[in-house]
DNA sequence: TAAACACATCGAAACATTTAAATATTTGAA
DNA sequence: TTCAAATATTTAAATGTTTCGATGTGTTTA
């Protein structure tokens, strides 16, 4: 993982809102629908939208269509990436 | 670790410069002198001020200061606990 | 004490992010 | 096929970030 990918997934994490988002995962066995979203965070659904698309370009989350709705699964694999990425930090 | 601290945290690391700061460290056995971070970059050096002080600021690095000179030490605790917080995102 | 050095702060320009209102698109249901 | 529901996009305002030049502050050395 370079750089500019560490700086993405970052950039993805540092927000209040996203980091619930996220949380809330842990909640739902790693699915959460869109309207879910809308529902947890006190914010308009643009808003929301515009939040779930930063965590779906940092690759966090993976969007999967149903119908008119739409479900997101957790990346876990990323997230090790990202995560392995920092324990390089320490010696 | 609350979720404000995570987004700080976060927020310092969303920097390709930072990002490239923090690598140093492993390098140079996790202690930096400010001098060297300007060598590092190729920015000037108010900037470096500006991102060291963010990186500060998160608790990512501890400033020592040594007569006129500043030297850092990476904050391995704060990283572990941000780590574990990422950790936790998962099931 | 004066000059040089290391680092911080201020001010401003350029750029990015967050948010909401309005509107568009896609899909399912009647 | 028309209507309603779910989600996305556009636009614009407010705010935050990054960067640099100029300048300030504290510390060492000549």
């Amino acid at each position: 993982m370079d750089n500019k990918k560490i700086e993405k997934i970052s950039r993805a994490l540092s927000d209040t809102s996203r980091i619930a988002i996220l949380q809330e995962f842990k909640k739902k066995k790693d699915c959460l629908y869109c309207a879910e979203v809308n529902d947890l965070l006190d914010l308009t659904q643009p808003s929301v939208s515009h939040h779930l698309k930063q965590l779906v370009d940092a690759e966090l989350l993976l969007p999967k269509k149903e119908g008119r709705n739409l479900k997101y699964v957790l990346n876990q694999q990323i997230l090790n990436e990202y995560i392995a990425c920092l324990n390089d930090l320490k010696d």
